[in-house]
This record gives structure tokens, C-alpha cells and sequence, in this order.
RNA sequence: GCCCCCAUCGUCUAGAGGCCUAGGACACCUCCCUUUCACGGAGGCGACAGGGGUUCGAAUCCCCUUGGGGGUACCA
């Protein structure tokens, strides 16, 4: 039998972090077992459904490169599916009208509370007579449907993560709503109805749903369908220890991708919260981890989420990267801070320019204010920068490094070595440490005290012909 | 409140009764490399929540306590 997963996300929000981790698992279960993974939009909550969530969450997974075989599939056109097994279960007795409204509910939940017993409804209209149902109806009522829930009785699943589960249907909380009083079906009638059809042999999702997966077992027992494998896996908890919330500072894949962050990395991450390579690897690509990924390597507890790791990560993806998708990840980060690479001598250049820059990146938004002196034609030099240039025996030394350079083809093979030379030459010529040259001389082509290798940087700015202007500057700036 | 789940360095984790003086990664500290910053390299700091059992022997198995998380909707 082949293995089908399935992922489904709601769009009442963006795509979660959690949700893209569930994602994860579930693409690198059916990977490894080379099964198909399904999407499926949960999309029957009306009130809060937004397609631009479900925007957001396509473009989410596509972006970390989640892929999907099927789908997505969406709930609302599978409605009239539901309302047919609805009939059904209410043709077959498993489920009933019940017509206590939502205000009654609350008010027993509410004097169940407070008389310090769990809140549940008390199948009040399981076995309402004609008369009864007469009267709801003649009262305008919107009845919902409740399954029956037989109590007391142990329903438990093997998980694959926790092992045996059990729990008692009297904690259940009465008879559960499958449909709602507008005839809209409900998350667990739906979520079965859809496993079922969709073929689903795994369902692999976060320990949130721990206490819908009774529900939903009895409901396949009353369809008459086998359950499917279970696997909850733990949660991702923010670094306090808490639920993620939105002021942990990102909890949608989107803000990740906005804060520099490659989907690599975030994925890399993801794997790596609450599941271990069995060889101990912790920067691998998922593809390689498919091969291996198994839930007896899955935690049980919940993970915290750590930026510092994430970070680092991160680091040593934009490293790893060629030159050609560094250009390609960094060219957005570029435009978005007003950064043209219009006018640049050629590729070769610009994937020089990503590749000395991307040693010492951590995200790609750092990119535009550490590249700019290579981007931007006019400098801005930052205060130290100046006091540099100011410095006593500096505007010579500057200006006959500016001469001799002027010599060099910035088209010469040994560009490097050739400008490396001359700087060293001048510094000896003028009488001066070499430190205090290569130190102006950074503060006079960079317009700073730090950043990426000199050298590096004066070959390039003098293959795009800036390298000699901005030494000759420096004698303005006395 | 009730139900369910969980519990190893600050964080993520390895560990399936003797291989544990508890290993790795991130973070932090020191040194080396480097005429900048980083990368990289070598070290260092640092944990089995507590209490009872079981056993010749427990981080590993059982129970209790404590702590944390999740659920408890006409949301998903």
C-alpha cells in the first residue's frame, strides 16, 4: 500500500511556522517511503477564511520548496460530500438534531464551571419526542448535528511518536457538532470524510490534535472505515517556553523570507526541531534527510525555538551557496534597499561581489548596507572613516598609491597581485607603516574602518573604474 | 477544574540497564589563524527536576511529587 500523507493547512492566517514544520515531517515521511503527499485548504470556517491566507500559505510552501502530488484541494467544494454523509449518519441513528442553542450552552458550561465540574454538553436532545421537536422547530430554531458519542468507553491508537494513547469517551465532552445550525459541517466530520476519500494512510500532525483524534476514530468506526496510522509530534514552543505567538517576532514563513532568511536553512531548522539524523548530521538537506527520517527519531517533548541556531544555519547556507544563487538571493535584497546592479561591468563581477560579501552575512538583508560602496558610485564615509583620512602622512600616501594604480589595466589577469604590489611600494616609498596604508586605504575606497576583504574590494571597484576617484577624494577631505 | 501529553547542559539534542568520568551542535569564554570584521582551527564553561522503588547495576524500567505544554467551541 502506498503511503499517503496530507497536509492542511486552514487559511485563517498566514502560513505558521508550526504548520510549515508539520509540512516538513509529513514531506519527508512520504519521501521516504515514496508515498505522495496531498494538500488540502480546511477552508469551511466562512467567517474567517480569507483567500489571501490561502495565497500566502501556496506561495509559503512553494517558497521553502515543500512540494505537494495532489491538491490543493479545497473543503468548500467538497460541501454537498459532507452534507451527503451527515444525512447519512443521521438516516442511520449515529446522530441527531439538537437544538439547544449556543447561549444555553454557554450559561450550563458555565454553571458546570463553576461548580468545579469539566464543561460538557449533557446530550439533553438525544432522544427528543415529536412533540419536542415540534415545538424547537415552531420556535424558528437552527438545530446543529451531534454525533453520538457512546460513554463510558476506552478509545485508544498506537501513535507513532507517543506510542499507546488512550482516552475515556466520557472526556470527550458529550455528544460532538458535526454541522453547524447553517448545515456548514465542522472540522472533525470533514477532516474524516476527507482522510477517507483522499486515501490517507498517515496522518501526521502537531500534539494539538491529540484530543480530536478519539473523536475522529469513533467517526470512522461509524462510517465504517479503518483508522489511519496516527503521529503527533511535539510542538514548537517560543524561546521562553511558551506558545508562538505574533510577538515573538515572526511566526509566519513569509516574515522569514522578508528577514533574509534562505528556505534551506529554514527547512534544515525545521527538521531539526524535535527529530535527530541518526548519524548525527545537523546541516543536510532535506532530500537527505528523506532517506533517513523516521518517527522513532522523533521526540516527544515540545522544542523551543532558537534563533541563535537558526541564525547560524542560516550562516552557513548563504556560504555554501555558488556564486550564481548568491546573486540570484541577493538581487531582491538589492532592489529592496534602492540598490541598482544596473551598470555593472559583467556577471563574473557581480557574483565576485556576492561572494566576498557572503562570508560574513548572516541573513541576506545585511547585504545592501555592507555592499553599497560597491553598488553605489558616490561614497558615504562614516566618521571614523574620516578621522582616518585625516591622519597625519595619509593624503600622500593615498595619493601615490592613486598614481601608481593609475597604471594597472584594471583588465589585467594578476589584477590582484598587481594592485597588492603597488600598495606595497607606495607605503615604502612615502616612509610609511603599511598597516596605516591598508587601513586608509580601506577608509578611502570602502568609506569605513570594517568590512569585507580589501583587496578583494579594490579589485573590484577599480574593474568598475571607481577605485582611482575615490583615492583622489581623499585629498578634498583634509 | 477535568482530561491528555511531556521532562538530559542556557537552547536543540545523543542516549533504548553495564560501552556514561553522560557525547555532539548553537550560544558564551580563552587562545591560534588573519594588518579589518567574519570564516576556520584548538581548548574551556555547562545537564540526567525531586523522592521512592525494581535490579548485582538505572539518565535508561515502575510509582508518586513537582514543573511545563496541549485540549476542554455551532474554530481549525
Amino acid at each position: 500500500m502506498t503511503v499517503r500523507v496530507r497536509i492542511a493547512p486552514s487559511p485563517t492566517g498566514n502560513l505558521h511556522i508550526g504548520t510549515a514544520r508539520t509540512a516538513v515531517f509529513n514531506w519527508l515521511y512520504a519521501r521516504r517511503h515514496s508515498g505522495r503527499m496531498i494538500l488540502r485548504i480546511e477552508d469551511t470556517d466562512r467567517e474567517r477564511s480569507q483567500p489571501r491566507y490561502t495565497r500566502n500559505i501556496l506561495e509559503g510552501l512553494s517558497w521553502l520548496g515543500l512540494d505537494w502530488d495532489e491538491g490543493p484541494f479545497y473543503q468548500t467544494d467538497r460541501l454537498d460530500r459532507y452534507r451527503q454523509v451527515i444525512q447519512d449518519l443521521l438516516d442511520k441513528g449515529l446522530a441527531y438534531k439538537s437544538y439547544t442553542s449556543s447561549e444555553e450552552l454557554d450559561a450550563m458550561r458555565a454553571a458546570q464551571k463553576a461548580a468545579g465540574k469539566a464543561p460538557r454538553y449533557d446530550n439533553r436532545d438525544r432522544n427528543l419526542t415529536p412533540e419536542q421537536i415540534a415545538a424547537y422547530e415552531a420556535e424558528g430554531r437552527q438545530p446543529v448535528v451531534r454525533f453520538k458519542i457512546e460513554e463510558p468507553m476506552d478509545v485508544s491508537w498506537i501513535d507513532q511518536i507517543r506510542g499507546e494513547i488512550s482516552w475515556n469517551t466520557q472526556d470527550l465532552g458529550g455528544d460532538m457538532v458535526i454541522a453547524k445550525g447553517d448545515g456548514q459541517p465542522l472540522y472533525n466530520l470533514a477532516v474524516v470524510v476527507d482522510d477517507v476519500d483522499m486515501n490517507i494512510t498517515h496522518v501526521i500532525r502537531g500534539e494539538d490534535h491529540i484530543g480530536n483524534t478519539p473523536k475522529q476514530i469513533l467517526l470512522y468506526r461509524a462510517l465504517g472505515y479503518e483508522p489511519p496510522t496516527f503521529a503527533h509530534s511535539p510542538l514548537i514552543l517560543n524561546p521562553e517556553g511558551r506558545k508562538l505567538s505574533k510577538r515573538d517576532g515572526a511566526t509566519s514563513v513569509a516574515e522569514f523570507q522578508q528577514m533574509g532568511f534562505v528556505p534551506e536553512a529554514l527547512k534544515n531548522y525545521l527538521a531539526l526541531l524535535s527529530w535527530s539524523s541518526p548519524d548525527g548530521e545537523e546541516v543536510f538537506a532535506l532530500e537527505d534527510a528523506a532517506t533517513k527520517f523516521d518517527f522513532d527519531r522523533v521526540t516527544k517533548s515540545a522544542a523551543r525555538f532558537d534563533w541563535d541556531k537558526l541564525n547560524w544555519l542560516n550562516s552557513q547556507y548563504i556560504r555554501q551557496l555558488s556564486p550564481t544563487q548568491q546573486v540570484e538571493k541577493l538581487t531582491p535584497f538589492w532592489m529592496a534597499a534602492g540598490l541598482s546592479t544596473e551598470g555593472i561591468p559583467n556577471q563574473d563581477w557581480i557574483e565576485s561581489v556576492a561572494g566576498l560579501i557572503a562570508e560574513g552575512l548572516t541573513h541576506l538583508t545585511e547585504a545592501a548596507p555592507i555592499s553599497r560602496y560597491l553598488l553605489v558610485e558616490e561614497l558615504m564615509y562614516s566618521p571614523d572613516a574620516i578621522a582616518q583620512l585625516r591622519l597625519p602622512n595619509v593624503a600622500e600616501a593615498i595619493a601615490a598609491v592613486a598614481v601608481a594604480v593609475t597604471d594597472i589595466n584594471p583588465a589585467t589577469p594578476e589584477l590582484q597581485s598587481a594592485l597588492k604590489t603597488v600598495v606595497g611600494d607606495a607605503a615604502k616609498a612615502q616612509g610609511v607603516k603599511k598597516g596605516l596604508v591598508m587601513k586608509s586605504l580601506r577608509a578611502a575606497l570602502t568609506g569605513a574602518l570594517r568590512g569585507p576583504d580589501l583587496m578583494a574590494s579594490f579589485e573590484l571597484l577599480h574593474k568598475r573604474n571607481w577605485a582611482i576617484a575615490r583615492l583622489e577624494a581623499v585629498a578634498a577631505l583634509q
